[in-house]
DNA sequence: ACAAAACGAACGGCCGATCGTTTGTAAACC
DNA sequence: GGTTTACAAACGATCGGCCGTTCGTTTTGT
């Protein structure tokens, strides 16, 4: 029988996905050179066409596997939580700042170099982003509909949610004053006394 | 005597920095030649160093610009509002979604592209970005001091509050379903309840 | 043996930046 | 008020260098 890939041609493969993630994460898609690319990984420039189509289809995969993880990893967190709303979004929040802290180069890739995309690609990677808002958004409207909380605009919520945690991954450093779970608590915190309904407040 | 500049060459290097936010935001500092720039602006990549040094200190004037803009205006809102931490957290939020949904492209720019500056550079930005997230921890602390606020960090929750509210450049349509008052309300609401004691819900 | 994988040279093309020159125009002078 | 002068500003050619990609060849591993 032939070999489709060579077990050496597995190791290589994956090391150019960690080493692009780290040099574009570093310096951008446009500033990462394959020469550089292929030096990190300590082989020729030619020798990536062993394993990548184009420059742009190594970017549009890392992303695509990036997504791809995050909406089937947040399938199954959300598949083992409680049922209330409140629990829900608790888990939500947590599994998604987890999941942003241990791969925020992906997380900054996925955000931040969309537009080095093609147009074909692009759309793509914003149809699943636009599924990962979606789940949000059902886990607020859940709570909504429950009178768990007390939204004005899911859509905006969510975005709002969204961008809050994912910030998360601009500032912290392994090694903070904060440990993971405290971070955790304290977004979870800020999410809730903002989705929950008030009864006495009336703001602003 | 002899002229500095003439108001030929003001009025050129101004269209430059116009059309350097512009193509920056659109295609990223990395991906935009001065090529590109120079016949966005209607004269020759040569002509271009009669008004900036470098190609980097081009971005780096961009993002210092914004930056000292944004931290005189927001003195200024600050100055002329209200004493209670409530009023001036308020004044914050509006004004900071105001001028960030008004300067988007500068916003991204000196958000994503801090990547591309050089070490003495990007150490000039981080700090005038510190000291902007030093005015919203101000009014923060003053509120806890005086009781109004309920914070159990107050930098993470600035860092939560800047993230969310600059979100918002992400998403803002002009020709949206939503007005920028609507949007500034929303905002106002969800970091008041995040912010303001509580005297009920024990959470999470 | 045979295919996967790495190699190294080479391709055309664009990059940021420099140079000496020309052009336009406002101020200085007669 | 026309002429001269001085200089900002635009020009166009050009520099060395790196870019993404291709190709034919050699090495490697089973």
């Amino acid at each position: 029988m032939s070999r489709i890939a060579g077990p050496k041609g597995l190791r290589t493969a994956a090391a150019i996905r960690r080493a692009g993630l780290k040099l574009i994460y570093r310096h951008g898609f446009g500033a990462m050179s394959l020469r550089d690319l292929a030096s990190e990984v300590g082989i020729q420039a030619s020798s990536l066409y062993n394993h990548i189509r184009t420059k742009q289809d190594l970017l549009f995969d890392l992303i695509r596997e990036h997504m791809e993880a995050l909406l089937a990893q947040t399938d199954a967190a959300l598949a083992a939580a409680p049922d209330t709303a409140t629990d829900r979004l608790r888990t939500f929040v947590r599994h998604h700042i987890v999941y942003h802290l241990e791969k925020k180069q992906d997380v900054f890739i996925a955000n931040f170099e969309l537009r080095s995309l093609d147009a074909p690609h692009y759309a793509t990677i914003v149809a699943m982003r636009r599924a990962y808002e979606g789940k949000l958004m059902a886990v607020l409207d859940a709570g909504v509909a429950t009178g768990e909380f007390d939204i004005h605009d899911t859509r905006i919520t969510a975005y709002s949610i969204l961008a809050m945690l994912t910030g998360v991954c601009t500032w912290y450093k392994p090694e903070g004053r904060l440990s993971k779970a405290e971070i955790v608590d304290l977004h979870t915190r800020m999410v809730l006394h903002g989705c929950i309904a008030q009864r006495e407040h009336a703001l602003p």
